[in-house]
DNA sequence: CGATGACGTTAATGATGACTAACATCCGTG
DNA sequence: CACGGATGTTAGTCATCATTAACGTCATCG
């Protein structure tokens, strides 16, 4: 066993892997949408080897089993969103652009990745112990680096409520996967961008 | 079979049911909290019947089967939230007090509710087909409710804005789930209203 | 060339789970 | 008081499923 948590102390997901067909990733990608559709445990493993073209037990020979398959999954996007703040905000010149910064790298997750976002705040409840806290643990720091920022940028408002607000945020633009389809990503993009920027600013106005 | 569908030509949940002891609505509640902690297939018929005090297959006494069970507890809460925008419509004397009624029903709902909102815009896809039909037909015109108000709001900005617009703050609102703790309802309730409210009008100035 | 390892395949195996059957209990009503 | 219906209970039954076993194939590399 642990033989594929080699994501944890190897170099996470940096090289996609050496073989010249990608069964790993085809097989998490096809697995994010099916468990963004059914939930995890309306997914046989069946239903994911057959998604890739492979049959069933085949997935024992990229993962240790369906749990290390979700754990992994969830460890990956939490482990890039929170990536993605990191970078937004050594980037950003000021608060007012880290905060830009973190709207579109949300809104970019969202549109392009609306599986795994689904997936992500919704089956964390199905990770088993180790890697749940892990997760959690990223999750939190991301959040952290949003209420850093606006606190920064509105240091009256009390942390609670920057943080409720960020969770309110999130809720907004992790909203794309539902609403698919109404809008082009093109237009769905800064829509979300101005609604969560309003949102933000209208919250921190400490009544 | 189709003895529970009774809630839709009946008195919807008008009357709680006439026996003294309500399982019926034990049962709706217990499960509602399992399905949207675990997921509709996380959970076993067992689990929802220990949660009440009887054990296992005593459920069929009350409902057709679990996917029966799923089916009268989205329908019930469509047809809820349904009621609920009609009532803000009909009894609200301009557009403005209507979207601010709407807000509200649909705040109470997310904060008493938690659960119900959270396998409401999670298991629709478990729903077995007739009465799939019929939720989505109950959400689609909640949504509709909206879109009527902002339109007449707001005439200059077109519908498939406004709906994405509406999907996006039923998103934000939503996440009250997911926040539970951050701050005491009292304070959410009115930090939700401003977010969602300076949304909406920051979606509408289409540029 | 021959071994090795990556990658698959098709049968078990063992749990778990939805649903049914057969059998109480209890309560109100004729 | 006897009966019927509502409500439970426990012991099957039959599928489905995750996981393992035992067994190919094929390319690479020594």
């Amino acid at each position: 066993m642990a033989t594929v948590s080699s994501t944890t102390s190897g170099t996470a997901s940096g090289t996609p892997t050496r073989g010249r067909r990608n069964r790993r990733g085809e097989i998490l990608e096809a697995a994010a949408r099916l468990f963004a559709a059914r939930g995890f445990h309306g997914v046989s493993i069946e239903d994911i080897g057959g998604a890739v073209g492979v049959s069933g037990p085949a997935l024992y020979r990229h993962f240790d089993g369906k749990d290390a398959l979700l754990s992994e999954m969830l460890l990956d996007i939490s482990s890039r969103l929170r990536e993605s703040a990191v970078a937004a905000v050594t980037t950003s010149p000021d608060p007012r652009a880290t905060l830009d910064a973190l709207l579109d790298a949300q809104i970019t997750f969202a549109i392009e990745q609306p599986a795994l976002i689904t997936v992500h705040d919704r089956e964390l409840g199905n990770v088993p112990e180790p890697a749940r806290r892990q997760i959690r643990r990223l999750q939190r720091l991301y959040v952290e680096e949003w209420v850093t920022v606006l606190a920064e940028l509105h240091p009256a408002c009390p942390a609670a409520r920057l943080r409720a607000a960020t969770h309110a945020v999130f809720g907004l633009l992790n909203s794309t996967p539902h609403s698919a389809g109404e809008l082009p990503a093109q237009d769905m993009r800064p829509l979300l961008h101005t609604m969560a920027h309003a949102a933000i600013t209208a919250a921190v106005k400490t009544r």
